[in-house]
DNA sequence: ATTATCTATAGATCTATAGATAATGC
DNA sequence: ATTATCTATAGATCTATAGATAATGC
């Protein structure tokens, strides 16, 4: 029993189906076209503030065409989400077992830069629906809202652990975590100023949260140095797809 | 030529004009009232996602009724946003003043305290709007964005001073101050969880920031202590206003 | 035959305006 | 007379469904 993969990619993309009212352009399949027009708007506009209509006229599709992709807006919303954190999520897991031998300075530190990679190569900077009322308070973004919260929580202990041996544990763990993401998704507003982030701002963002959980300039530069060794484990099992190597 | 304030406050409220469908409940002024429940909705399920009848719902009144106070759904936004804002610019300026004599860290702790006790104690944790597509990218909020931006410049200048000072200034001073600014903004995540902000809390968080700018455990003790006897005038030039004094 | 679109539209909103009305104030 | 509400409603959306149609695939 396996069921078809509706094709996603740059596969067909030569007319099947009735032909759309004005010419194709993307070389993305009808159903990427959608999710990509609907990102770059929810994050400009905001969900509830943007209509299937103008998702489509971005598409140069009608309105109506959408539903033969989608069930509904939530559901556009959802997949969108369900796109962007996936690849954290699976990351963090390899990353977790990657340092598992390795101090936990060492730990946070790829944590948080493997995160912070992904929230800057992120398409329309989509980690900004994060937050947002609109968003969270959507059903279809309870999956989302529930391994957010999974991703708050390995944060939460790593950092926990590291101010404890620093000695920098005047904050409630909950709270430090909390701070920690905060500090991670710093490069989302940074990147919705539109400055670009490079690899020394990744690296310096990733110290940031080892300082903020009270980790001296020494033990810093170890952290450092080992994850970078990690990381080139880390690339090479996937095949060098990851751009935070240099 | 002075024109009657709107009578804004516990005052009246016995009956003046044609009574609610339902009872009046609440002391505050109609306008006030009105912006209450705009601002819970508004952050609960986001702006656009919130109907001008909903909101008239939780006031007791009817949907048009509303807009005998404000022009528009616009305008509800504005007023909030003002009012959200306002105490907070004020502050920073008589801040920056009150420090003016102080070794630079000492002036961005005091600033950053002001600032999370702001945010703190706001009606609704009406600070999550600040980044908000939905928000942002109404023409209401422009007042607020420009405004926002000024605290934001004024982080990155006090930051970047201290980061030059302790060595520590690897991140370009934008980056730099956007990060700390995010660092405050840490509790309204905080909030959102349904956390107490309590004083020790928002001390933590100011340290923080100055950790973030390279500062040590030594020097943070000292801004940490002047800082302190600052606040002292502050609240007292403010008659004790402000809970931060513990 | 299957696929991906189209046109047309029902039904449910939602915002804002017009004009009536029930209190208090003078 | 003034104030703060009410009722009623126009006009503009917006979402989602039904059914037609123009391509390719077999």
């Amino acid at each position: 029993m396996s069921f078809a993969i509706p094709v996603s990619g740059a596969s067909g993309r030569r007319g099947v189906g009735r032909p759309r009212h004005s010419a194709v352009s993307s070389t993305l399949s009808p159903r990427d076209q959608v999710l990509d027009a609907a990102g770059r708007l929810f994050v400009t506009r905001g969900f509830a503030a943007t209509s299937t209509r103008e998702i489509a006229e971005k598409v140069g599709i009608r309105q109506a065409s959408l539903y033969y992709h989608f069930a509904g807006k939530d559901e556009i919303l959802a997949a969108l989400l369900e796109r962007t954190l996936r690849p954290t999520l699976d990351q963090v897991d390899q990353t977790l077992a990657l340092t598992a031998e390795d101090p936990r300075p060492t730990a946070l530190y790829l944590l948080a830069l493997v995160d912070i990679d992904t929230l800057a190569t992120a398409p329309h900077n989509i980690g900004l629906l994060a937050g947002v009322p609109d968003i969270v308070s959507s059903p279809a973004a309870e999956a989302y809202v529930a391994s957010r919260n999974d991703l708050l929580n390995a944060y939460r202990d790593l950092a926990h652990t590291v101010a404890t041996e620093s000695g920098t544990d005047d904050l409630d763990p909950e709270d430090l975590g909390e701070l920690v993401l905060q500090l991670v998704e710093g490069v989302i507003r940074i990147r919705a100023r539109g400055r670009a982030i490079t690899t020394s701002t990744a690296r310096s963002i990733a110290s940031s949260c080892l300082r903020l959980c009270g980790v001296g300039a020494e033990d810093l530069l170890v952290a450092r140095s080992v994850a970078q060794e990690r990381l080139v484990d880390f690339a090479t099992s996937r095949e060098g797809s990851n751009e935070i190597t240099d």
